[in-house]
DNA sequence: CGCGAAATGTTCGGTTTTGATTGAATAATC
DNA sequence: GATTATTCAATCAAAACCGAACATTTCGCG
């Protein structure tokens, strides 16, 4: 089974962005339609696709965690400029913890040629797309599976982290109240994420602008407990006071300069 | 393998730039195309590079992570009828362990609508799959992810299967021998395996006609582990009295009737 | 300068890939 | 359930690509 780039990329494609339709991907890559009717073909007997009537996705997945990810690509907009900007600062060589959150997902994709990286997450996607990359050694926290987004949580894997002390600890989460709490709403995952706090020499916080003054129900820990907060605009007033109170540096990522979709 | 300064150079071109054509090489270099073809045939057959109609890439980059999902595909004739048998008796309300392998994977995909399980396993793809079933508990071993197929292994795995005991053991393997023992290629994994058949009061074993009188380097344990054995097809002479002598429940699956591939 | 070996260029027939057309199969609509 | 609109697959022709054979150049060496 040989395959050329284009037939490389398409899977590539439709791995990133979901089921696609043939006429997108003929116009996507200049060819006609029948050629990519070929490929999708070829690629489907192989097992890599599925196609239906009219496009192709990803072999087995139906419409269960599709939910999921369609909810990633939507507002990927900002999150992978925040991404690039953390994998900028991650050495080669490091231990990280990295946490539930569509954030720190984008992150792992970009760590994905990063050498040497020692990662331990409760993230069922993040240990897939890390274990792609050979040269980084990923631990994956045992526990419940949280059927909304294949995070792992609950008392086993708080137990878990607790036997390792990592460089970086990488955290997303789902609201910064105004009084500087850090709050999320399953109080299972913030038990796992006040583990990570403990096992981490430095804690880094991934938070894009929606994130500031949004409630949720439980209490995480303070922006004190951060050493590094990453997010993609400036923080509205409240949070600048706060933020250099707590000794916490604001890294606010920008675009490269133009992206093409 | 002698490699003159130019097909160095193109060497390290296809690392930078990524897969390029024949084409652009002779013009990158001021040759000629068939002494590219020379170079990149040469190359190629060094394992320096992979070449693809009209071009070259770097080795590897499309089948290191396809591979698995390939081998899934390969096989899964006989395997998704060993599974839909094995998926017919497991009872709904049940505490399952499942492992690392194709086949077991298969028996996931089929119980995505059985109802009320408890099921722990060291097998992402598992997990990811049955996560999507509401009404599944889906526990994941904590430990070090496997890159070649996303199975998760050792010390750390072993210790956290200990902490259950549950109805079922699924175990998929790599080959029987016609000693009956039961043997797979990673002692981590066997590891694993072993500590499932401890935690488990019944072994179910998941096993196609090719593992039958198949080698393979670590011994796990025997056939006296296994309650019962699931086949696709009667199993050659040396084993019908070994299982008849372990007391081995043995079940060969048949087809319903057609299949539509 | 002449020789031979290795590397490179040129030509040509065969293969693979791609694009276009058409009739069959499938989904959508009423 | 019948009709319409897409989508699919088979076929063939054109283009691109490949490899082999042979001609040419380059280079080392006496």
């Amino acid at each position: 089974m040989e395959l050329n780039p284009r037939q490389t990329e398409l899977i590539e494609a439709v791995r990133t962005n979901g089921p696609t339709s043939i006429e997108a991907l003929a116009e996507r890559f200049g060819v006609t339609l029948q050629t990519v009717r070929r490929d999708v073909r070829h690629l489907a007997e192989g097992g890599w696709l599925a196609r239906f009537h009219g496009g192709v996705r990803l072999p087995g997945s139906t419409t269960e965690n599709i939910a999921y990810r369609q909810r990633q690509a939507l507002a990927s907009e900002g999150k992978a400029v925040i991404a690039r900007s953390i994998a900028q600062r991650i050495p080669n060589g490091c231990s990280l913890i990295m946490n539930i959150g569509t954030t720190i997902e984008a992150v792992a994709h970009e760590l994905r040629h990063h050498q040497g990286l020692r990662v331990i997450t409760n993230n069922l996607h993040i240990a897939a797309v890390l274990s792609a990359n050979r040269d980084c050694e990923v631990i994956v926290a045992g526990g419940v599976v949280r059927g909304t987004d294949q995070g792992i949580v609950g008392e086993a894997t708080v137990d878990f982290i607790r036997q390792f002390k990592v460089d970086i600890g990488l955290l997303g989460i789902s609201g910064i109240e105004a009084d500087g709490t850090l709050r999320d709403y399953d109080f299972r995952e913030v038990k796992v994420s006040r583990a990570i706090i403990e096992q981490s020499r430095e804690v880094w916080l991934a938070a894009d602008h929606t994130k500031f003054n949004r409630p949720a129900m439980v209490e995480l820990g303070a922006l004190n407990d951060v050493d590094i907060l990453f997010t993609d605009e400036p923080p509205p007033q409240p949070f600048v006071d706060l933020l250099s109170q707590a000794n916490v540096e604001c890294v606010v990522a920008h675009e490269p300069h133009k992206e093409l979709s």
